[in-house]
DNA sequence: CTTTTTTGCACAATCGATGGTGCAAATAAT
DNA sequence: ATTATTTGCACCATCGATTGTGCAAAAAAG
């Protein structure tokens, strides 16, 4: 049974096997036969035959013939954090639901590497692309232009294609005044130059998160300086260092923290590791991530939630329309207290055990 | 510059230009040239017209042609947990490291689904494919053994194809050690009854992870009883279900817990989310799975981080082998110590603001 | 100045599926 | 019985790249 034959069964091999042509196989095999007016029972013969050989398309011919894959790509800066892998999960469904392949890969937020793996992907004749929190949005949208692919942008916003992202202005706000909130009722009141923000880069993301953090707490603390923004990239290394250097010069934390990734979270983290409990006992953080575990840590951790499932909702809308407008989608994100384990994208998998 | 027309160049096109022969341009742009006594000069005639048109291959003509792709394919069950998404991460560099294009997908730890799955990327001529966590790993086998394709099991071992997994006996061995371990200089004794196994199902990684647990608890104990046993699947809500029944019965928590993955420990997340902090004071959690925010809960966890980096570093070197024994490679992984933010795939990413 | 060898490349078949076109046989209309 | 339709399918070019084969021109050998 299994070693019938290495090679697999194509339309030819069908061809000889029910004395029909290959392009009537072909045919009854695409479900095309009937606008074809092939018979009802040679069509049966031929998918007999097909269920026998186990034959299955060879989708690079099909590809190479329409020019089209039945592949859908989603470019990730990296797989390994909550946000992104959930976004990976629910992506993976939804192209499911609509009978393609989805392809995930991800390109270290290098700008190169995002050029040279879209440059891949198109040469498989992908069909449409996700540019998730692309660093250069606008070259790889040039990139699937010259080919003639439908693409969106996720997360970090382009000029030249439509983008669904979230609201991060508003996030940052809903954070920063939730964690300022958070003192209200402390023994000595939260004064500006406690409330720091850790974390982020020079993208449309993390500006607008410092813009909404600033604004806030100039409006509810009465003043905001430059000193309280360290942005550090996003990478737990140097937001390590960034914590461990404000340790050094002041021999604490701020009380309030604005983390602006859960990756820079990551960074708080090893700084942890290297001090006591002590260090983190009255203090806030709030993070522009949702992790399950990191919602859970010893001292209130408030995070925003993006709404990835609606943010890939509205990308696959307009994706299928025919000109969608280039404009920028914005996505509300949702504020998450502390101690909570909300529901994601696996919770809809059936578990065989339950 | 963008607008040059929407088609992209095909060796036809530069055969044209060049007043070369189709194959001749093919073999310059494959690299080929040399072994075909093609002039330097006519190579480089092609090479320069090829940049200026923007030339890249149509890699599914390519992959038709050679019935090969350049793919390169991971089966995972789901992306959203940290285990699986770095192992995505570390999967990804490496086979780019191969000159290749890895592909990832998700199957839902649904077998119907991992077969359809695997069968649609055989369809698309992957050369290689790497099964991890597959619940019916020896069915995939069949699928490619029929088409031909290298395959190799990682997480979840199968009995047709060579596999290496994390030594889930000795890691649940070293865990569970711990965890008891922890509870040396407590005022009351670990009773062997307060020290319960959550999570996984009736696969071989929770099996053995269930004799270690068993054995270890035994040895220490003196007893261990089958009602510490309690599998309820990879699934959150399960698990919360199983915590809020016990909980109910007993009116607290097992002071000991042996969680069987991450997932399952957000299933005592979503638990902890329902109860005051003080349910969870002298609590002991050993998970088998690492997570970095895990890490630092207001408890101590304990737990075991599987060495995906040396799983797939192994996988790639029997994959490579002409015919790799069928056996399974065990592979060692690590007790991480409450309070620990290990380093991750991540940190091997350049980045720019670094 | 022949004959042999090497160089440089063109030709054409092939991979598997698709879909426009055309044509004979079956059926219907007159 | 003849013409007009409809039915059912085969033929063939095509998508873009690869590769075995063959052959003329150039270079080397004699």
């Amino acid at each position: 049974m299994k070693h019938q034959g290495k090679k697999k069964a194509t339309i030819y091999d069908l061809s000889v096997l029910s004395g029909c042509s290959a392009s009537t196989v072909s045919a009854v095999l695409n479900g095309t036969w009937r606008k074809r007016r092939i018979k009802e029972s040679t069509a049966e013969l031929i998918q007999n035959l097909a269920e026998q050989h186990q034959y299955t398309a060879n989708l690079q011919a099909r590809g190479l013939r329409n020019s089209r894959s039945g592949l859908v790509g989603l470019l990730l800066p990296v797989h390994d954090n909550r946000y992104f892998s959930s976004m990976a999960q629910t992506f993976e469904a939804e192209v499911r639901s609509h009978g393609k392949c989805p392809v995930v890969v991800s390109a270290s937020r290098d700008p190169q590497e995002e050029l040279a793996t879209v440059a891949t992907l198109i040469s498989y004749s992908i069909d449409e692309l996700f540019i998730a929190g692309a660093t250069d949005p606008d070259s790889v949208h040039d990139l699937c232009e010259a080919a003639g692919i439908r693409h969106i942008n996720i997360d970090l916003p382009g000029t030249k294609a439509p983008s669904v992202i979230s609201d991060n202005y508003q996030g940052a706000r809903m954070l920063t005044q939730a964690i300022i909130k958070r003192f209200d009722d402390a023994a000595v009141p939260l004064k500006p130059e406690e409330l720091f923000l850790f974390g982020g880069r020079n993208d449309h993301a993390s500006r607008e998160r410092i813009k909404g953090f600033r604004d806030i707490k100039t409006e509810l603390l009465g003043h905001d300086s430059d000193a309280c923004i360290q942005p550090t990239g996003y990478s737990p290394n140097m937001t390590q260092k960034a914590f461990e250097a404000f340790y050094e010069r002041e021999g604490k934390l701020p009380r309030g923290l604005f983390i602006n990734s859960s990756i820079n979270f990551e960074g708080l983290l090893r700084f942890m590791a290297q001090h006591p409990h002590e260090t983190f006992a009255d203090i806030v953080v709030g993070c522009y991530d949702y992790d399950p575990f990191g919602s859970f840590l010893p001292f209130p951790v408030i995070m925003i939630r993006q709404d990835t499932e609606s943010m890939l909702a509205k990308a696959f809308e307009l994706i299928e329309e025919a000109r969608p407008a280039v404009k920028i989608h914005l996505i509300q994100p949702e504020l998450v207290h502390p101690r909570t384990a909300l529901k994601g994208p696996l919770d809809s998998i059936r578990d065989i055990d339950a």
